[in-house]
Order: structure tokens, then C-alpha cells, then sequence
DNA sequence: TTCGTATTTCGTAGAATGCCGAAATAGGCT
DNA sequence: AGCCTATTTCGGCATTCTACGAAATACGAA
């Protein structure tokens, strides 16, 4: 028993770090929330520029976190809730050492 | 109904930020695996210079992820579950429109 | 085809990151 | 006090990030 083995750190790591800016973060809920919408209605509601907010949707989009479709000179853009998933399986998967008392260690 | 309040992105985006390198998502596994430890018995298992992995802790800590106890010369660090368990909170509670069929939108 | 709107890409500048070795710190030990 | 070990801090350097506005693209519409 014991010994799990050990999770992806590079998927992992380059999955949070995809959703540490704020930016990103407020985009992935902005498009939850929406279900789907077009990058000018995201940049609307964002304090960036919109050419700020385009790099921001192709980080995101790198990680695999949202996914585009192209609709005439548009792009509607929406969370792959899956890929979501992975980074919150990940997370889930590390290691509890006991889920014992309050805190273990220090 | 509906209109869940929003999340606190600058918090869920400063812990997704500091587990953004793999390190330091490495880090994090050894500490949970191991309850707690030494500096030199995490940086002896990681790619790093002793002194990048100091560096590393420091994120972490300052991001509340981890703690460090001052034991002598050493410092016995451990992870703050509360705070990991905070990060997945917060993106447990990003919006998922409708449970719905496979993917929203495109 | 020409115009107009939505978006991205480019070029640039400044801030932040990541990494290392060397130097500085902090306690424990003798 | 003086030495040893564990760890952090410092200085420097290369790379990446973030943000802008301007220019380039891509379509749809007139």
C-alpha cells in the first residue's frame, strides 16, 4: 500500500500557471458564466487593452483551457471544461499524508 | 436564481502563480509525501541548486502554501493544507454552466 | 471591390522570473 | 570564542511576461 504515484508537474505546473494572472483567471469565469462568447465582449469587461486580452486568450488557449471557433471576422471562445478538470484531478491527486488531525508537520 | 457571486481572481491567480513551475509542483508533492522536511532533503531530490530551491520555498511561502519551522540550523518545512485546500475551493466554485451535455458552446 | 468591424500579430519597453555561485546568517558544538 | 553545517540572501545575467498602440488579417456587408 502507500506510495502513490506521482503526478504530471510539468502538465500540472503549466495548467496553473495558465490561470495565475488575474486576467486569465477573471477570463476562464467570464467564459463559464457566458458558456461561450466572443473576445470583444471579454475585453469589453476586462481592464486591458484588447490586444492584452488577445495574448491572454492564447496563453489560455496554449494550455489547452479554453478552445476557439472561428465566426466570420469573430472568434467565440469557451472553457474546455475538461481540461479544467485535469488541472482540479491533478491537484485532488497529490498526496494527503493522513487526512489525520489538523495539520501535519510544523 | 442563478448569479453565483464571483471568485477573488487575485487570490485563486496568486496560488494558481505560485504552483505555476514545476518545481515548485514538485515541492509540494515531496512535502505532502513526506509530512515534512529539511530544505537539503528537498533540494538533495530536486534539479536545482540549493540556493534556487530556497528560492522556490520563498514563493511558496509567501503565497501561504507552505510553512517553515525554524529548527536550528535547518528549517523543517510543511504544506499548509488549509491554503491548497483553498486554491481547489476556489476553482470548485468557478461557475459550471449547466452540468450540461459534453461541452458548452464551440 | 471597397469599407468597416473584430481580432490578432508585431515591435517595443519595462518589470518580473529563474538560475547559479559566492557571500552572509544562524545555531549547535567543542 | 571559534568552527561547522544548513539555509538564505545577494549580484548578475538571460529569459520570459505583461502591456500598449500601431499595423496587419480576415470576413461580411454595401
Amino acid at each position: 500500500m502507500s506510495s502513490q504515484s506521482s503526478i504530471d508537474y510539468t502538465r500540472a505546473a503549466a495548467l496553473a500557471k495558465a490561470l495565475g494572472h488575474p486576467v486569465r483567471m477573471q477570463i476562464v469565469d467570464l467564459l463559464l458564466r457566458m458558456g461561450e462568447c466572443l473576445t470583444g465582449d471579454l475585453s469589453d469587461r476586462l481592464p486591458v487593452a484588447a490586444s492584452t486580452a488577445s495574448q491572454h486568450l492564447k496563453v489560455l488557449s496554449e494550455a489547452g483551457l479554453i478552445k476557439g471557433e472561428i465566426n466570420g471576422p469573430r472568434r467565440n471562445y469557451c472553457v474546455d471544461t475538461d481540461v479544467l478538470q485535469e488541472l482540479q484531478d491533478l491537484l485532488e491527486r497529490l498526496p494527503r499524508p493522513y487526512e489525520a488531525k489538523h495539520d501535519h508537520g510544523c
